[in-house]
DNA sequence: CGATTGCTTGATACCTCTCAACCCAGGTGG
DNA sequence: CCACCTGGGTTGAGAGGTATCAAGCAATCG
């Protein structure tokens, strides 16, 4: 596909989910001496649920491969996606005895389970340990405290534009950015709709601030005006 | 000041500061045993900074009384708070080297600071302290996921609504909350402004759902039709 | 080929923001 | 004692951004 068409937006070529994964860069922080147990990955097809709000936390995981969301849904349907985690991630350690929210494949993806035991019996196995779980959990309460700026303080525009940024930086800062998620998942994340998600990345991209070669794929052409946007 | 008059909200008596923090129940979860050194409490008088974003995170701090605001400012002047906390939250603890987030004194507070040394220190330390540690995070995680639902998916008068459960439920249960905070503390905590704060508020009494004896002071009249808000 | 899913676009409604005025309580100082 | 000022809060009118409702396109799948 050609030069950009600034109203082609409508034609665009899928990509297949198998290959979307491995756009994904692993996180920078080292894992070995983690002291987790090395268990065996287990696999998630793509909208499978890994758990539901209100299951008993029996266990945490980290991604091995694929994307992860964790959201919470309203007894009227809406939804909100707290987060998406990918390759190095943890996800689902819990205080209480229950998840508090769901954890669904977005990609199909292979996760690691490690028992919730390890986490009470935290003083008695190994001390890195401890740390290794603690800075995991340090590193979810910063994104989600970034994530609650963004959705208490933030225009459609802004949403969007830090959107793309943050999957930019998980990338590698390679400039295009295959996305794993469907548009309602980007919404659900970003506390907007549908509708409003793909008006505004047409709006960018007839701003010539991003290509979108494929629906799922989008180039930053103008990564300064893009970083303007979320000051 | 006698039964409601409907539209009457515009004089009302003030609360001294003083009397606010005395209100705040202190959490559940017990301290002892924490493994913490018991380092003597520094006050904060209303308003003050006790660290700022970017500030070297050379301590991490446990409130002791009043309460503490952690919020983040845009450059063009918006503000999100992100979370207040009461005595018993931790709060502060960073995984990189600089707060990402300012912490400021909502009331005159007490906090006890420990040095992050502790953190990077854990394997050598007390263990039991690792699971402290942990624990404090994950509450944290806990209630900013919460928030984030709040923020993405909620309607004004549901943001109040589950505002005002949460001081009630910190307040131990007593139907009478006297909140801390100003309307615009209020505003930045729940993604509005202050306008429609005030006037959610002002409807809310309207409705019989709430009492408002003084601008500070909130009595629910009515807990099962505000949590049917919250739904 | 029809059905389905994901996405885009348009028209309109509505909720919240913006701008503005005003009230109240408290403090200060003449 | 009162005039004045300030900070916090409330209320109104109008604007604007996002949601809602609806239609249609493209790609995939059976």
């Amino acid at each position: 596909m050609s030069a950009y068409l600034a109203h082609s937006s409508a034609h665009r070529p899928a990509v297949p989910q198998a290959a979307i994964a491995q756009t994904i860069v692993a996180r920078r922080y080292d894992d070995q001496a983690a002291g987790l147990p090395s268990n065996p990955a287990i696999h998630f097809e793509q909208g499978a649920e890994i758990y539901g709000e209100g299951d008993e936390a029996t266990a945490f995981y980290k991604v091995v491969s694929g994307v992860v969301r964790i959201c919470k849904f309203l007894s009227d349907g809406r939804r909100q996606i707290e987060a998406f985690h990918v390759a190095g991630d943890l996800f689902g350690i819990e205080l209480g005895a229950e998840h508090c929210m769901s954890a669904e494949a977005v990609t199909d993806c292979r996760v690691v389970a490690y028992h919730s035991r390890i986490v009470s019996n935290l003083p008695k196995t190994d001390a890195a340990l401890s740390q290794q779980l603690l800075s995991y959990a340090l590193r979810n309460l910063a994104r989600a405290q970034e994530h609650s700026v963004l959705l208490g303080r933030r225009s459609a525009m802004e949403k969007v534009g830090a959107f793309l940024l943050d999957w930019i930086d998980r990338s590698g800062g390679r400039r295009a950015v295959t996305l794993a998620m469907t548009r309602q998942d980007i919404a659900d994340y970003l506390g907007l709709t549908i509708e409003t998600v793909s008006r505004t990345i047409s709006q960018m991209e007839r701003d010539g601030i991003i290509d979108i070669p494929s629906v799922r794929q989008i180039t930053v052409k103008d990564p300064k005006t893009l970083e303007a946007l979320c000051a």
